[in-house]
DNA sequence: ATCGAACCGGTACAGATGTACCTCTGTTTG
DNA sequence: CAAACAGAGGTACATCTGTACCGGTTCGAT
């Protein structure tokens, strides 16, 4: 069967669904939706080219044609998940602001929506911060990273100056840090509890005490 | 039969001078002391046997040879870095307990005490949180972990307790979690802050809304 | 002294990894 | 129509990695 001729016609029928094989720049962002996908599910140290164009279902040097290097292969993916998580989060201040949801609810809904219990979330979760801990260590993620926060501080301090705080800005500083830290713990104790509540308190007690 | 009981690799030292080059188990430690400070400075995927016996000063076949796999090394770096930190926690406690300091200071001196602007910390820093991140997917890490949150609970909540939080449990896992999540935004950002008097706010509005 | 276990350390090796070619395609342009 | 060109993809290679192997050394108990 073997037909070792000089002429393959490319017969893969991989056929299965609408998409046979991204082509031209859609192989860019398979690329990093597999970088994501592996940092999610492993780790960032499992990046490699060889597994990212596995999971990509891309040949090895497609990796090497659209990112000059792993490093510049990071770098796109933590710019990528940071720009839609905050594309998410601006458009969900934008809904908020003409809402007439509880403000302390609208700050609880904005960073605690990930913990549905949902076990995809947990493994965003864990990529989220092993890139977080990336740029403590690279200076080219450290813009990214700090572009990151700065939404979120924005979204979060116009809720809490609507929610009655004084010190909005300081206040919205404590509830992303406390966020970021229970999730961390939760991800490290192999918990998965909702942090809602906890929350709340939070930033009841925040505003309360302004 | 002289029971000469099988020897794990914990045998007793032999106290002797210092050498220029450790030997017996005291290689053990300075093969882990290798270990986080590789975690610190380069990150935890940097840790490979040849640079562990290169910064321990010692022969590539010694990290084989106390532990049995890269993984082995990985846990007991963090069991050695969560004991210290532990017992440096229950002395603090243990000095507060016969202490007339005002207890919300003495809260955020437990947890504040890291950030005193000295590089160095910044490398253990990271990798704690590298570690802790670890734990995250690797089960053999998650109960060193949670113990080691679990140390800090206690001390914490019975600070709290005294400084008269009526709910000292919920509130030190809200504090140690601020903590933690404003610490990793610190790295992330590359700022150097000094997080007490943010922790002080943070801690005395918890107590007063409890 | 001797004997065996614990310890030391050089080396080997198979596999993974980053990356550099190099050759093919199909499309666009002269 | 031919040349140019961006994309696609196979493969090679030097290096690094985890770990096994094995002969040598130290030392306490006999």
């Amino acid at each position: 069967m073997a037909t070792t001729a000089a002429r393959k016609p490319k017969p893969q029928p991989k056929l299965k669904t609408e998409s046979p094989r991204p082509r031209g720049a859609a192989r860019r962002e398979a690329l990093l939706e597999a970088v994501l996908k592996i940092v999610a599910e492993v780790g960032p140290d499992a990046v490699t080219h060889r597994r990212v164009a596995e999971v990509a279902e891309l040949p090895l040097a497609s990796t090497t044609y659209w990112f000059d290097s792993k490093e510049h292969l990071l770098t796109a993916a933590l710019e990528l998940a940071a720009e839609r998580d905050t594309a998410r989060l601006l458009q969900y201040g934008a809904e908020m602001e003409h809402s007439d949801i509880d403000p302390i609810d609208a700050v609880v809904g904005a960073i605690g929506e990930c913990d549905d219990g949902s076990q995809p979330n947990r493994g965003s979760l864990i990529a989220t911060f092993a890139l977080l801990l990336e740029a403590a260590r690279r200076p080219a993620l450290r813009q990214i990273a700090q572009r990151w926060t700065e939404a979120y501080m924005l979204i979060l301090s116009r809720l809490l100056e609507r929610a009655g705080s004084a010190t909005p800005r300081e206040d919205a500083e404590l509830l992303i840090g406390a966020t970021d830290g229970l999730l961390l713990e939760q991800l490290a104790a192999g918990r998965n509890e909702n942090l809602n509540p906890r929350l709340r308190r939070l930033a009841a007690a925040l505003v309360a005490g302004s």
